[in-house]
RNA sequence: GGGAGAAUUCCCGAGUGGCCAAAGGGGGCAGACUGUAAAUCUGUUGCGUUUCGCUUCGAUGGUUCGAAUCCAUCUUCUCCCA
């Protein structure tokens, strides 16, 4: 099976500016290849996780990936899916964010010279001349087009300010840039990137007379259409510290049932055989490929031994099992407890698991908290350091939620 | 540059002097049912020492016994004209 119809099987190709070309290059030559990435925050997510997954793909069959860091386009800012402008962010956050993407980047990918290629485009984007941008690429462009772009498209309702409007030029300009230094040909992105690498792919034809091609991923999104990877608390982080990998694990565990199979054939590498085994899979037997799904990313993103353990952890919790070695814990400060007693709402709060007393009051009133497994319905219940067995006790908040909390 | 309008709680959006901690929907959380799924139903969704008190309706100041609501200034946004 080549490549490319490994992606196909998979369901990772979106659209593709031509099928065949694309195709028959990947076959006959090793291809250096780009994906972008904008340094909004200071740690990747699931979203670019997807994309580094298809970089190994696309390095494993042998093809030079480019690894742009986004340093300048982050300035100007991408209109894509937004309603509102984004916030602006300094120099400095953009280069820390960068950093640190790259720091994450080499875990999953082999970043080694020789194997892959680091770019920043602040390092030519910020030196650009205005006049001259705007004769030597401006000229190029239609308004009459880029207007009709769905980045902007969706912005026109709300406002897009020129700023914003200018992304698109910016992410042109990288294309034609690193074919020029590189004799990239291939922009890959995810599917809501495709306007703006249809750009790209055709600003280099008009000034470079040569044919580069642009594919776009699927999206991670539920069979509803909505965007996966984002919970209550913000994005899926692929950082331990942003998102535990028992965290992660969790995600995954509970996806939908329409969307397991999905996320197994775009995100691991587990052969396509064995997922579409899987997808006759029904009812209480597809809890087994959540579990394989949320195995295989833990271990993927965070190690073998974090999967393992969050594995243990969940199977522990939910099949009724002792052991809490690896749940959420909290240290309480002995100062919370009055004559070696504690409030429940109290304990809540040090334990993260209300955000405030009236939170707290309302998750025991419904009766949502348990204490060592005994419901508590009192918001004014104490618990007595007594309960503590061998200086813990286990909070469970809901059905899901469980924390381990020290004396 | 000129004119018109808008800003409400996590989001959308009602409210145009007291009955407003503020309708309705979405989302979130909890309960029931389940498979750690979905769908459905129920409750809840500013904070607190909770039959009460405190802070909130872009910001600041003012009018009033009383302001999300009226006035002034400012900020931001949208639309129309140039």
């Amino acid at each position: 099976m080549t490549l490319f119809e490994e992606f196909k099987r998979r369901g990772l190709i979106a659209q593709c500016t031509d099928e065949e070309k694309v195709r028959e290059l990947l076959e006959k030559e090793k291809v250096t290849f780009y994906i972008g990435f904008d340094a909004t925050a200071d740690s990747l997510h699931i979203g670019h996780f997807l994309q580094l997954i298809v970089i190994k793909h696309m390095q494993m069959a042998g093809h030079m990936p480019i690894l742009l860091l986004g340093t300048g386009t982050t300035m100007v800012g991408d209109p894509t899916g937004k309603t509102d402008m984004r916030k602006m962010m300094t120099v400095e956050e953009i280069n820390y964010n960068a950093d640190q993407f790259l720091k994450q980047m080499g875990k999953y990918v082999d970043i080694a010279p020789g194997k892959a290629i680091v770019a920043r485009n602040g390092d030519w984007l910020m030196n650009l001349k205005y006049i001259e941008l705007l004769r030597d690429v401006g000229a190029h462009f239609s308004v009459n087009r880029m207007l009709t772009a769905d980045s902007v498209k969706t912005r026109l309702e709300r406002g897009c300010t020129f700023l914003e409007f200018n992304y698109m030029i910016m992410q042109s300009y990288d294309f034609l840039q690193l074919f020029r230094e590189y004799n990239c040909k291939i922009e890959l992105g995810g599917n809501d990137q495709w306007s703006n690498i249809l750009g790209g792919v055709d600003l280099v034809r008009r000034i470079e007379h040569q044919d580069v091609y642009g594919l776009t991923f699927t999206l991670l999104t539920t069979k509803e259409g909505k965007k996966m990877g984002k919970t209550e608390n913000g994005a899926v982080w692929l950082d331990p510290q942003k998102t535990t990998p028992y965290e992660f694990f969790q995600y995954w565990r509970n996806v939908d049932d329409a969307d397991v199979i999905n996320c197994l054939k775009l995100l691991t590498f587990i052969p396509i055989e064995e997922i579409e085994a899987m997808e006759n899979w029904q009812g209480n037997e597809l809890n087994k490929a959540k579990e394989i799904l949320a195995y295989d990313l833990t271990k993927m993103v965070h190690s073998q031994e974090e999967a393992d353990k969050a594995l243990a952890a969940a199977r522990a919790l939910f099949s009724g099992g002792t052991d809490n070695s690896n749940m959420p814990t909290t240290q309480l400060p002995s100062d919370l407890f009055q004559e070696g007693t504690i409030g429940i709402l109290d304990l809540l709060i040090a334990a993260g698991l209300a955000p405030s007393k009236a939170e707290g009051r309302r998750l025991v009133q419904q009766g949502g908290i348990s204490v060592n497994e005994q419901k508590v319905s009192d918001p004014m219940a104490r618990i007595s350091a007594d309960l503590f067995d061998k200086g813990e006790v286990i909070v469970k908040k809901g059905k899901k939620v469980f924390h381990k909390v020290i004396r």
